[in-house]
DNA sequence: CTTTAACTTCACACATTTCTGAAAGAAGCG
DNA sequence: CGCTTCTTTCAGAAATGTGTGAAGTTAAAG
């Protein structure tokens, strides 16, 4: 009844597994909503680990893979802002860290991913005009995206008030 | 200065290919976005369509792949609602229509995609407990796609209402 | 300045995905 | 009831993607 313990000394194999578990799972759910595997599976590994920071070494272990696939996947997940390098001071080791307070942006990827969208239904709109019943149609896309792009700033001001209210009272 | 009516039959292939460069493109992001290229295609290619609506034949030429290739991208979307299907009366011609209505919503695929992410984070927060930082963390998770959730919902409400007044009104 | 530990890059092998051609399966029409 | 037209299914070829091992690069430590 009580087998969600980290610092057991007696179950680490079991809670490993049960971790890897929920890692595996999580990792397929990002993987469903477009992440490519390996990206997905550290994403995945990061959450779950009780400082939210990994080494490579660990995550090279944890995850059975290779460096170079870790080095590759930890290039994505920077390059998109979801995970943070560190380096310790001191020593070449380097630790990766999950964004706490961006990660939820950059899952809606608002920013450049609107952009481009607008971008293409107004050369759309450009091309077949507004008389054209295809030009119609592509130009609602264009608002709807216009209509995302506001929403969504004041949605996520919403949940950083929710969310400050929920932790830091 | 006006090279984008589709009536005009003096340059039906420079209109041709307008219309595909447009296709390409908007199937591109939307395969970045998650999609696969088939059904990112067709769909494209319908929503360019004046109509909004394709045969089986008119796809394959259009798109240049084989009946078997539009098969399985239509049935994918279908499948996930972003296209209806339509036999005309009297012919074996399928037609394949976008579903204007309701692509906005598929898009955001929110019902069963948010459903799931929230069962995963609820079995993560109950595997570490919510006296770990792991078990935080996913909590904190947890509730921001339960947040996303209810606000989706009154999102697509808001852009009903703007776009019935935008259109109908 | 050399050694050594860690991370990165790159070519390649393996796995997966994606589209095609061929054949089978429906559904109107004579 | 068979013929014809369109669509679907399926096995396999081609293209793509993904992870590994080995060599290369960087930076701390001696």
């Amino acid at each position: 009844m009580d087998e969600r313990r980290t610092d057991n000394g007696t179950d680490g194999d079991d809670e490993a597994a049960a971790v890897s578990r929920f890692v595996e799972r999580f990792a397929a759910q990002l993987v469903q909503a477009g992440m490519t595997r390996m990206p997905a599976r550290v994403f995945a590994a990061l959450l779950s680990s009780e400082q939210g920071a990994l080494t490579s070494a660990e995550l090279s272990e944890q995850l059975k893979v290779s460096p170079a696939a870790v080095s590759g996947a930890v290039r994505y997940l920077a390059q998109v802002n979801l995970v943070g390098r560190e380096r310790e001071p001191g020593s070449r080791r380097e630790r990766y860290r999950v964004q706490g307070d961006q990660w939820y942006d950059a899952l809606l990827e608002r920013d450049a991913f609107l952009r481009n969208w607008q971008t293409t239904m107004r050369e759309g709109v450009q091309q077949f005009g507004l008389d054209t019943p295809q030009g119609r149609r592509i130009n609602e896309t264009l608002e709807f995206f216009l209509f995302l792009e506001k929403e969504l700033g004041s949605l996520m001001q919403r949940w950083a008030a929710h969310r400050a209210e929920h932790l830091g009272g």
